[in-house]
DNA sequence: GTGAAGTGCTTGAGACTTCAAATAAAGCTC
DNA sequence: GAGCTTTATTTGAAGTCTCAAGCACTTCAC
């Protein structure tokens, strides 16, 4: 994808641009390969077996495990990585389904708090055996012990330079 | 997502779950973390830059690699690790945007060709470097080179695994 | 308090993806 | 060479995601 290019044609006079090396390459690749094969795959099981993308999956778990499985809009929306209005649509969604229920925030008007309901958390115990075994058959299971370390750690380090807070750096432009 | 969790009331005659590990937990979720702030970030910043999201980008290097500019649909998806269909769709709207050009396949009468026009050369000889600085500012100025090269290892064990061919194992149950 | 600015969340439109169904051309078998 | 199956690709509808507004409430400063 950004590889060291036959385009590029380097008569500008711009800071020649540093290319990938082969072997960064070869990694972006795999990189993408592995990411986008992984998604389908667990969209495609969790659409099956619990009609809705792991995305959403993701956002009951994380609400199961929340103090009286109910959180706010915002923080859910932060601790699952995606936007706001990302979220709000997904929640209207699972509302439909009857996974998920709103309710006011007590202490903020302005504020929702998304709330797990009984049918969902009981979706979630029929499907979360299956879901751990795809995870596991196609991740862990794979991964030596050492690897499954090293990739949890590369992976801290990417998500930390993405925080939001971090938006103004240089190499975002 | 996949944890040792409160729900999963283990009172079937189900084979017990092996739930994840507390590592395999944290590794997990930050694999979740750092591939959706990724592929988000690339996304704003491709789409910025080169009004598509990078999909569509890899899709366009890819080709700009192919011999003549130019594949068959079929060895592009495979290529790119997308389905057909979501080929059809992608190329259809490249096309109207100008970068891509259909051509009958002469072998196989039931072929296309996608084929990169001069100015989808033209789009990715501008818009590459902005590309790679991304790619290295999100991931590969922040690796070791250690890291670099267990990620490639790491991606590739994932990727071998998930290849459509090996469509029937158990774990696909 | 009152107004200005900020925060929390939703909405709608347009773009992208998925899935299943449709078309058309090969290839295979008798 | 006529059917039957398979392969290559497209299509349309339904679902999801993004982006840019929008509304309602809160906070801050005077």
């Amino acid at each position: 994808m950004t590889e060291r290019p036959a385009y590029g044609a380097d008569d500008t006079h711009e800071p020649a641009p540093r290319w990938l090396t082969d072997e960064e390459q070869r990694t972006w690749r795999a990189y993408l390969h592995a990411t986008t094969l992984l998604e389908d795959h667990l969209d495609r099981l969790l659409q099956r077996d619990a009609g809705m993308p792991h995305i959403y999956y993701g956002l009951l778990v994380h609400l199961s495990e929340a103090p009286r499985r109910r959180m706010r809009m915002t923080d859910l929306a932060e601790g699952l990585k995606i936007t706001r209005s990302r979220l709000s649509h997904a929640v209207a969604r699972l509302e439909k389904s009857g996974w998920v229920r709103r309710e006011e925030c007590p202490s903020d008007k302005r504020g929702q708090l998304a709330v797990l309901t009984d049918e969902g958390f009981a979706m979630l115990s029929r499907t979360a055996p299956g879901h751990v075994e795809a995870v596991r058959g196609a991740l862990f299971d794979r991964l030596t012990p050492e690897q499954v370390t090293q990739l949890g750690d590369i992976c801290r380090t990417i998500a930390t330079g993405l925080q939001p807070e971090c938006g103004d750096l240089p190499w975002r432009r």
